[in-house]
RNA sequence: GGAGACGUGCCCGAGUGGCCCAAGGGAGCAGUUUGCAAAACUGUAAAGCCGGCGGUUCAAAUCCGCCCGUCUCCU
């Protein structure tokens, strides 16, 4: 039941490391990638190639297109099964990623709460368009006044979203919230599984940091993600598909529909983007506890030594 | 050589005599986060005075003059 979570901000050199882990102490990987996902896109997600996908069995990628998009909850539904096959196989399995929700679906587990049926969801939509969120308001108010002051007015997001769950289950979802929280907190273990964990958290200062991203957002754009992209839109998609407003697809678009004048711009919006990215994954991280925090190269033996000692330890 | 336009914070940009100790956006900084998460949302510092000098006026980023700079057009 060992499970080496190799998380970190974006260009921080976790694909490496766990190629690296894997190939020396045995094991196979589990992405916890939002955008790994999904098999159009590989030079813009900075994906492991299927080289070296061939020396390590890895796990959820490509599993799904972007014309279906996946969210956390399916995201984890898909993935805690492989982890628990491995896990019976008595195999290593590494978490790698930088998702940090879709990290905590899986340690954690999402709330009983389902998926909103199309109906509802397009009930939804259309009050939203003609009305705007005062509804949507009024209806947590009234029905679910937790999560009413929970979320910011302009939160339509979360607001819709309590009321979209409100309206398929009867229950508020501060209620859901509330019982699953405190099962959480019970159980007071990094995982709701019982699963031995070492957490590796790479970070980089973030001068240095900023070198790494200007460098890999350059070595993006001439390694052909532009034409990535263009072969995409031949292909018959339009650009709207949601993973493809993500970082260096949504700017190459741009670039390619004339929004942005040329390369230059381009490719400083994506860096601009990607370190905005960083600092997000770095807030969301900071607030983890049992991590332990690495530089990616100047820390590269303590790695190895730790993730070697809490494998052998409790063999 | 001639005609015109413009010059506002790191960037874009509103303001054309008092309500400007200068709107807004972007970038920056900080944060939230349970079925869109590389998403969505929140908070926040920053112009010693609006290219420079001088003038008009009770009052100028806003009017006038000169200078400097940028751009466009003409010969």
């Amino acid at each position: 039941m060992k499970v080496v979570i190799i998380s970190g901000p974006t260009a921080t050199g976790k694909t490496d490391l766990s190629l690296q882990l894997a190939s020396d102490f045995g094991g196979e990987i589990v992405n916890f990638d939002s955008l790994l996902l999904y098999k159009e896109i590989t030079i813009g997600t900075a994906k492991p190639t299927i080289e070296e996908r061939g020396k390590i069995p890895h796990h959820m990628i490509d599993i799904s297109s972007i014309s279906r998009p996946l969210n956390a909850a399916d995201y984890a539904k898909l993935a805690l099964p492989i982890i628990d096959q491995l896990l019976k196989e008595k195999k290593i399995v590494y978490l790698v990623g930088g998702s940090g929700f879709y990290l905590q679906a899986i340690l954690r587990g999402m709330y009983d709460s389902p998926t909103t049926p199309k109906d509802i969801l397009e009930k939804s939509d259309t009050l939203y368009r003609q009305e705007g969120i005062t509804p949507f308001r009024e209806i947590l108010k009234k029905e679910d006044f937790l999560s009413f002051t929970r979320y910011h007015e302009n939160d339509h997001y979360r607001i819709r979203r309590a009321v979209e769950h409100f309206w398929t289950t009867g229950t508020p979802l501060s209620l859901t919230r509330a019982k699953k929280d405190l099962e959480n907190d019970q159980s007071n273990q990094m995982s709701i599984h019982g699963w031995d964990i070492h957490h590796v958290h790479l970070d980089v200062p973030k001068e240095e940091h900023f070198e790494i991203i200007k460098h890999r957002t350059k070595k993006m754009l001439t390694n052909g993600l532009i034409q990535e992209v263009e072969s995409l839109l031949q292909s018959g998609f339009t650009g709207l598909e949601k993973p493809l407003q993500s970082i260096g697809y949504k700017e190459v678009l741009d670039l390619h529909f004339g929004l942005i004048k040329n390369l230059e711009d381009c490719q400083e919006r994506i860096v601009i983007s990607t370190r905005q990215l960083a600092k997000s994954q770095r807030t969301w991280f900071n607030r983890i506890s049992g991590k332990v925090t690495y530089h990616p190269l100047l820390d590269t033996a303590k790695i190895a030594e730790d993730v070697s000692h809490f494998i052998q330890l409790k063999l």
